[in-house]
DNA sequence: ATGAAATAGGACTTCAACAGTCGTATTTGA
DNA sequence: TCAAATACGACTGTTGAAGTCCTATTTCAT
């Protein structure tokens, strides 16, 4: 309850490890072993960050992945919305159609969840990859 | 990810109803029927704010639950504390045994989540029971 | 005493999400 | 043309969340 995703954690350190390679190339390999992480997993990861454009791939034989941008303009929270493809939702009324939660309308602590979602997104959003470089 | 679970949901509203009524008992019949939440769900929830010491049960005929101290000294991470018997963990690191992760000790981004671990903390501790009555 | 209304709590099932694996295709530099 | 790299869909195993079922215990009211 509450935690983040392998996926998430995978992406951030994958992001991290070519934040800190001024621009030098970075593989899948490379990160995988030095952080023993599964290899197809991180790969998939690393697509996604590459689609949603955090990080620049190099394809074919000396390929790799570059930043797209600065790790100052990409925070916690742009690594999760890119590698878990939805918002964060603390209750199923945020990460989803609200009717679709069975309690909806006798629900008395949507709004005090509202608050507690809103200042969660602001901790996840003010924390930079620059500052964990 | 990072969702609260249905049972800390059901015990946030359960206590913020019990807090509203002044002293007078609660049962767990009325409060799953007026929220429309599953009586034996909702049942082992109040079993564990009871053990946590957050309300007191009365058992027997006419019996129910009272809260048992003033919903001022209750916050959203106790209740969250005492429904999930762990302590919040944004990362296996901090949920669990540290060794238990197994990139632990190549793990980067500890410190930095930690951060946010704390920052979350600090969140819901500081979200109390007598802000959602 | 006895029955009804309430809490107490263990055992079980179902389902979805998470994590990881496997296989194959595609790109590109040497 | 081969090897090294990304791209990506399909599949499997495991775990945890959510809910159901069943029985015991307590206590008030008649």
């Amino acid at each position: 309850m509450l935690k983040l995703s392998k996926k998430v954690e995978y992406g951030l350190i994958a992001i991290r490890h070519i934040a800190s390679m001024n621009n030098q190339i970075s593989t899948v390999k490379e990160i995988s072993d030095k952080y023993n992480i599964p290899n197809e997993v991180l790969a998939k990861v690393m697509q996604k960050l590459t689609r949603g454009k955090l990080i620049i791939s190099h394809q074919g034989a000396m390929g790799g992945y570059t930043m797209a941008r600065s790790a100052n303009d990409i925070s916690v929270m742009d690594v999760i919305g890119v590698v878990e493809g939805t918002q964060v939702g603390i209750a199923q009324c945020f990460a989803e159609a609200p009717e679709n939660c069975s309690i909806y309308l006798n629900c008395t602590i949507k709004n005090p969840l509202g608050k507690i979602q809103h200042n969660l997104e602001h901790v996840f959003a003010s924390m930079k990859v620059s500052e964990i470089v």
